[in-house]
RNA sequence: UCCUCAGUAGCUCAAUGGCAGAGCAUUCGGCUGUUAACCGAAGGGUUGUAGGUUCGAGUCCUACCUGAGGAGCCA
C-alpha cells in the first residue's frame, strides 16, 4: 500500500464479523456484515442518500448509504466519488426485490483504495459508445457488465471443451507455434526471424497432432493460431484460438459423431453453469436449448441443391457455381434452415486441403465435415478424414506444388503403421460468438488482433 | 485487393452554402428509494489532413489518412 492510499480513510477492516465474500456468492451471507473488494462501478445521489453500485468481477451489486446511518467520514469518502475507483466496502447485506441481483448492501464502512481524479475521468461511461472508441479503451471496456460476462462464459467453453476431452480419454499435446513451413500451403502466414532463417507462426496444429494421435491414440491441441489473410469481417481474427482433437482409427462418421456430441456438451455446459451471464448479456437461450445431437447432416450435393432451390425463389442473389466452396451467403443461407448446427459432408476435393481422404465411393468428393452454427454464424468446426495412403498423400503433396522436402516427416507417418485417422479444429471465438449471440467475434477475446488494429 | 459508408467538444450525435449546438461525462448547487436517476448553472471546439470552388465551406469538388460493414479467403 502506498503512503498515499495510507491517508485515506480506513474504517474497513476484515474481521470475523465481516468475512470477505464476492458479488456472486453474496446471497450466502444476507443478514450479515460482510467485505468486498471492488471498484465503484456508478453512483446516483439523492440529496442525503447514496446509491454507490459496487462491482468486483463476479457482479454488481448496489450500496445504500443514508446520511443519518453512518459515520460523516463514510458519507464524505462515498459522495462525489468517482467512477472506477477502488474500494474495500463492509456492509450488510439485504434481500430486496427492487434489487436486479436481489440483494442489496446497506454500507457500514468504506476504504478508498484509490480514487480516480476528476481531470482524469473514467473514459467509459453507461452511455453508448461506438466502436472504435471502445476498442481503442479495450483494456477498459472489459470491466463492464456485458463484457465481463462474455469472458466469464468464454472461460466456461474452454474448460467444457477441455473437460469433454480429457473424460473421454484424450491426452493433450501442444503443437509448436513457431513452424518450418505453411501446414496447408494455402493460408498467409506472419513470418518472424528465426536466427538468421524464416520461421513462421502457426495456422493450425494439426500436421503435429496427427502424429501425437499416432502416438498415443486419441488427443487434442488447445492454443493460439495465426493468419495473415487481410480479412475484415465479423467472423475474422488474424490471431484465435483453435481446439483440434485427431483420432487414430476414427472414420468420417466416427468424427462427425465425435463433434455433434462435442458442441452439445459445451452448450448443455454454459446453459447450466453460466446461465446469469447469459442474462447479463441477454441471449435467447431457447434457441441454445434446442442444441442437442443428433444434428442434421447435408451432403455438399445436397446443400447445392438447396442453394439452386432457393435462388430460383430469389432467397439468394448469386446463383451457385457447383464445384466451388460456400461463400458466407451461401452457408448463412445453409444454416438458416436448421434449429441446430449442420454438418455438410463430401465437398468437392478440388476445393478442399490436400491431405483430405477421397470418398472410396466416389474419389471425386473428399470425406470432410464443416459444421455451420444456427442463426447464421456459419463455420465453426472444419474437420476431415486424412490420408492414409504414403503414395496418395505423395501425389497430392506434388499436385499441390508444396515442398517434399518439408513434409517427409509427415510422410513418415504414412510409412510407419499408417491407420485411418480423422480431426476437427473448431475456432473458440466463433464459438464463442455463436453461444452468446456477438455480431462479432472482436467482443469474445480479451485483445483482440484484426487487420487493422493490435492496440492495446 | 475490391465495393459501400463514416470522421464536428472526453463520449454519442445535431447544424437549408450564412452566429459551432444538444445530451452524457467533469465542476458547483438542489433532492432520503434512485435504477443509463432527476432538476438548475458553469467550463469545454484548429469540424481527420492538404488543396480547390465561393463574397462566405462543418456542408460542394479532388487527393490522402483513419475507422466501420461487406466480398474474396478462412475457423
Amino acid at each position: 500500500m502506498t503512503e498515499e492510499a495510507k491517508t485515506e480513510i480506513v474504517t474497513a477492516t476484515v474481521t470475523d464479523s465481516n468475512p470477505l465474500t464476492t458479488i456472486a456468492k453474496i446471497g450466502e451471507y444476507e443478514g450479515r456484515s460482510v467485505t468486498l473488494h471492488g471498484w465503484l462501478y456508478n453512483l446516483r445521489e439523492s440529496g442525503k442518500l447514496l446509491f454507490p453500485i459496487f462491482r468486483d468481477g463476479t457482479g454488481t451489486i448496489q450500496g445504500i448509504v443514508p446520511k443519518a446511518a453512518v459515520p460523516p467520514e463514510v458519507f464524505d469518502a462515498i459522495k462525489g466519488l468517482t467512477q472506477e475507483s477502488s474500494v474495500i466496502v463492509t456492509g450488510k447485506v439485504r434481500a430486496d426485490k427492487r434489487a436486479p441481483g436481489g440483494y442489496e448492501l446497506d454500507v457500514e464502512g468504506i476504504e478508498v483504495v484509490q480514487r480516480v481524479p476528476e481531470d482524469t475521468p473514467f473514459p467509459i461511461s453507461l452511455k453508448e459508445h461506438g466502436t472504435d472508441f471502445l476498442m481503442e479503451n479495450r483494456h477498459l471496456w472489459i470491466r463492464t457488465p456485458r463484457q465481463a460476462a462474455i469472458l466469464r462464459i468464454r472461460a466456461e467453453i474452454i474448460k467444457a471443451a477441455r473437460d469433454f476431452f480429457d473424460d473421454r480419454g484424450f491426452v493433450l499435446t501442444d503443437p509448436p507455434i513457431l513452424t518450418p513451413a505453411a501446414c496447408e500451403g494455402t493460408s498467409t502466414l506472419f513470418p518472424v526471424e528465426y536466427f538468421g532463417d524464416e520461421a513462421y507462426l502457426t495456422q493450425s496444429g494439426q500436421l503435429y497432432i496427427e502424429s501425437t494421435a499416432l502416438a498415443l491414440g486419441k488427443v487434442y491441441s488447445f492454443g493460439p493460431t495465426f493468419r495473415a489473410e487481410k480479412s475484415k469481417t465479423r467472423r475474422h481474427l488474424t490471431e484465435f484460438w483453435m481446439v483440434e482433437p485427431e483420432v487414430a482409427f476414427c472414420d468420417l462418421d466416427g468424427l462427425m459423431q465425435l463433434a455433434e456430441q462435442f458442441l452439445s456438451f459445451i452448450v448443455e455446459r454454459v446453459l447450466t453453469r453460466r446461465a446469469s451471464d447469459l442474462k447479463t448479456i441477454q441471449r435467447d437461450t431457447t434457441k441454445l436449448e434446442s442444441i442437442k445431437a443428433p444434428f442434421p447432416r447435408v451432403s455438399y450435393d445436397e446443400a447445392v441443391a438447396m442453394l439452386n432451390d432457393a435462388h430460383a425463389k430469389g432467397l439468394l442473389e448469386n446463383p451457385f457455381e457447383y464445384g466451388n466452396d460456400f461463400g458466407s451467403p451461401d452457408e448463412t443461407y445453409i444454416s438458416s434452415q436448421f434449429d441446430r448446427p449442420v454438418m455438410v459432408h463430401r465437398y468437392p476435393a478440388d476445393v478442399k486441403a490436400f491431405y483430405m481422404e477421397p470418398d472410396p465411393k466416389n474419389p471425386k468428393y473428399a470425406l470432410c465435415v464443416d459444421v455451420l452454427a444456427p442463426e447464421g454464424y456459419g463455420e465453426i468446426i472444419g474437420g476431415s478424414q486424412r490420408i492414409a495412403s504414403y503414395d496418395l498423400l505423395r501425389q497430392r503433396i506434388e499436385e499441390h506444388n508444396l515442398p517434399l522436402d518439408a513434409f517427409q516427416w509427415y510422410l513418415d507417418l504414412r510409412r510407419y503403421g499408417s491407420v485411418p485417422h480423422s480431426g476437427f479444429g473448431m475456432g473458440i471465438e466463433r464459438a464463442v460468438a455463436w453461444i452468446c449471440g456477438l455480431d462479432h467475434v472482436r467482443e469474445t477475446i480479451p485483445f483482440a488482433r484484426t487487420l487493422n488494429r493490435i492496440y492495446p
